[in-house]
RNA sequence: GGAGAGAUGGCAGAGUGGUCGAAUGCGGUGGUCUUGAAAACCAUUGUACCGAAAGGUACCGGGGGUUCGAAUCCCUCUCUCUCCGCCA
């Protein structure tokens, strides 16, 4: 969320941001201004008004005490009045306050800039290839096929227990699968990042810290009798963590990382691009996440951007940096890079990671200050896939099938405890 | 799920209708003393908004109500603790 002030602040530039993102924010922030404006002068008449009745009061406990009932019946006459007036303005204020909110939370964050102009993931920056991509035989398998020929994934079973997005895991799958979580969280832990192990439903206040309420309210799974969500990433516990808090400067930057599973309904996708492992509605995922000093935020951003590329480089795996132009940003972040993987079986690249900083505008919505000195100011946060475990799977079986089965990446060995899938 | 008790500043803990933004202790910060440190002593120490400033206003878990006046009384929600029930 952006905060008036700042709004104030920067008009001109806030609104020639935000339409690198495709949003047109003219209207909707001159609303916001003379909303202020108003809210304002509410709150100045208010606060007299309320002065008044303050010293009022306190002069009528006062006759009270001297015994001067007639003259303290006269000043609750008075003093009955202005109640009147105080509620009036107190309601006014509030309507003020509210609409004011309603008008900013609407508003996704600004774009960082260096993002790239464009409107679809087309215009988006290559940054960088990474790694030799493999050369596979003709006989070549996507990984739904290598699942079923070596017996590690199960998806039409994941489909009776559950349905179509779930896929159940099995044998040295499943043992991948967990080899892969410890070996993520073991090398962000390795780099100075803090494990936790956070709930994975989260009530409305935490999803609408995070930004995914109410803009992407829709992709949540919602338990409506308790009223509460499952997580679409770790990203929203962890950041949450913070609400409501001041950190000491000294403390910065915070770094934590967790394992979850993540559930997305993915609402309105189809074909190809849900086929195997591709797009699900229950998978795994390990985060990291920052919470940076504002100057400090995009060296930050680099680090992890760093730090993305040596797990993946761990793997073996062939990848590519891509800086998101800005209508391909996501509506909370400022500055994202995401990180694909080339996967041979399918002949396409894969996003794997997505890393972002959001500035102060996840800081905002739940209130994370730091101190430092004696000023208050709010954190960057920042959050990245480190990383997101279905695609790394399928990139692994895709291109490192051979004849005679799926060899495992070196780094994993003291986790599989096997060398091959065969 | 049932019954009861509770929620006060960074923490502990007073305050049951008036001058309480809130005693006291601990902690934090600055200072005096000291070669240095500790101890002791003095001062200071919440957040938001308005204001150039002085200062003003709001906030004692959230929301609503009673009252001229609420941390204090009433209603309601959330959470915590104790007991009973159920249970991995």
């Amino acid at each position: 969320m952006l905060r008036t002030s700042i709004i104030k602040e920067n008009t001109p530039e806030i609104i020639s941001s935000l339409k690198k993102k495709n949003f047109d924010g003219q209207k909707i922030i001159k609303k916001i201004i003379e909303t202020d404006n108003i809210r304002i002068k509410i709150q100045k008449e208010l606060n007299s008004l309320q002065n008044h009745m303050n010293s009022l009061s306190k002069e009528i406990g006062i006759c009270f005490a001297k015994n001067n009932k007639e003259k303290a019946e006269k000043l609750k006459s008075e003093s009955g009045k202005l109640k009147i007036l105080i509620q009036t303005k107190n309601d006014e204020q509030k309507i003020a306050i509210k609409k004011i909110n309603q008008l900013l939370i609407q508003i996704p964050n600004i774009a960082n800039k260096n993002v790239p102009i464009g409107n679809t993931e087309k215009e988006n920056e290559i940054i960088k290839n990474f790694g030799t991509i493999p050369k596979l035989e003709k006989s070549k398998l996507p990984h739904w096929e290598l699942a079923k020929k070596y017996d590690i994934i199960d998806f039409e079973k994941g489909n009776i227990i559950t349905g179509a997005g779930f896929p159940l895991y099995k044998n040295k799958g499943a043992k991948l699968q967990r080899s892969l979580i410890n070996f993520f969280l073991d090398f962000n832990i390795s780099n100075g990042y803090t494990e936790y192990l956070p709930p994975q439903l989260v009530n409305e206040a935490s999803a609408f810290g995070t930004g995914n309420f109410p803009d992407k309210e829709g992709q949540m799974y919602h338990i409506e009798k308790d009223d509460l969500y499952l997580i679409p990433t770790a990203e929203v516990p962890l950041t949450n963590i913070f609400r409501n808090e001041i950190i000491n400067s000294v403390n910065l930057p915070i770094k934590l990382t967790a394992y979850t599973p993540c559930f997305r309904r993915e609402a309105g996708s189809y074909g190809k691009n849900v086929r195997g492992l591709n797009r699900l509605h229950q998978f795994d995922k390990v985060e990291i996440v920052q919470l940076a000093h504002p100057e400090k935020s995009y060296s930050n951003l680099k680090e992890m951007v760093k730090h993305i590329s040596n797990l993946l480089e761990e793997l073996k795996l062939p990848f590519r940096l891509v800086k998101l132009c800005g209508g391909d940003l996501s509506f909370s972040s400022a500055l994202t890079y995401d990180f694909e993987v080339f996967s041979a079986g399918q002949n396409k690249w894969l996003e794997v990671s997505s890393v972002s900083n959001f500035e102060s505008f996840q800081a905002t919505r739940t209130n994370i200050k730091f101190r430092e000195d004696s000023n208050l100011n709010f954190c960057h946060t920042l959050n990245g896939s480190a990383l997101a475990l279905p695609r790394i799977m399928a990139a692994i079986l895709e291109n490192n099938q051979t004849e005679s089965g799926i060899k495992i990446p070196e780094s994993l060995y003291k986790y599989t405890g096997f060398k091959m899938i065969s």
